[in-house]
DNA sequence: TATTGTTATACTCTATAACTATA
DNA sequence: TATAGTTATAGAGTATAACAATA
């Protein structure tokens, strides 16, 4: 394995652009992941996106925010996986005008499918020292928190 | 601001799973990020994202193992993008089978337009001190090198 | 009045299969 | 024979606007 120098040895600095230049490479390689791991189970990629995020009920509209996409989607989208059996309609005792979308035991069973092939760490970050692998949280969890920042 | 305690702090072992959580949450951001772009440039997900593909001029068929669709979307794809005037394709001088999709004046100008939106790095990113941003970078280009290891 | 979800419409995406031209 | 790109087709995604039910 070639050795590889880092910026601290060159003795350049590391502008922000640069890692966030890394980030876009990862969320590419990570979004072809998850475009053929849809395909493989017969999923369409909004489809497969939708499962991702029903981990625990939501609202048709929190979907509809969460997927980025209009209202009017939501509807087709659920109608569809509802066909298939994979997530039924929960009219929310709350708000009669809410409905909840729940995974069935079917979907439940796709979602882990598709978690077992998106949902698992890449070699890259297996391989990361247990050093290493604090380092990396530590600084993505202040990223996040910073970018939640109002 | 809180205080946020780091896994060395507390002293348990961060799993490569917690940061690839970290990383799925960070992904999910970034996605809804380029779809509320792409719609306020009047351009389809699949258009926005062979836009910034787009760098330098691609062959059809790498285009489409890129977007990690089938060959015959690409056409469509590009038929709909030429007929706006944002690419043109560009026969192979060397393979006569080859088209390569080149952009025009104006799709350079969409997709500079388009990187404005997504290929900044986030508050989170800037805020980073130097030697974070230095640490961020080698521990990114580690998992890069060590993800592409055959 | 505002919000949730649906419907109707028009256009785009996507995979599959069959095809043409070139290698 | 194999590959690059196209065409045709069918089903799904997507935004917009208009709508009913509920808040």
């Amino acid at each position: 394995m070639a050795r590889v120098e880092t910026t601290a040895e060159i003795g350049e600095a590391e502008s922000s652009a640069e890692v966030w230049e890394l980030f876009r490479t990862l969320f590419g390689q990570h979004r072809r992941r998850f475009l053929i791991a849809a395909a493989e189970l017969d999923l369409h990629p909004a489809q497969a996106g939708a499962l991702l995020q029903l981990d625990s009920p939501l609202p048709m509209t929190e979907l509809a925010v969460l997927l980025a996409c209009d209202n009017s989607n939501v509807t087709g989208l659920i109608d569809r996986l509802e066909a298939r059996g994979l997530v039924a309609r929960q009219p929310s005792s709350e708000d009669r005008r809410v409905k909840h979308v729940v995974l069935t035991a079917t979907g439940r069973r796709l979602r882990e499918r598709m978690l077992a092939r998106v949902g698992r760490p890449t070699r890259g970050f297996e391989r990361l020292s247990p050093d290493e692998q604090r380092q990396l949280g530590d600084l993505l969890r202040q990223v996040i928190r910073d970018d939640a920042a109002a």
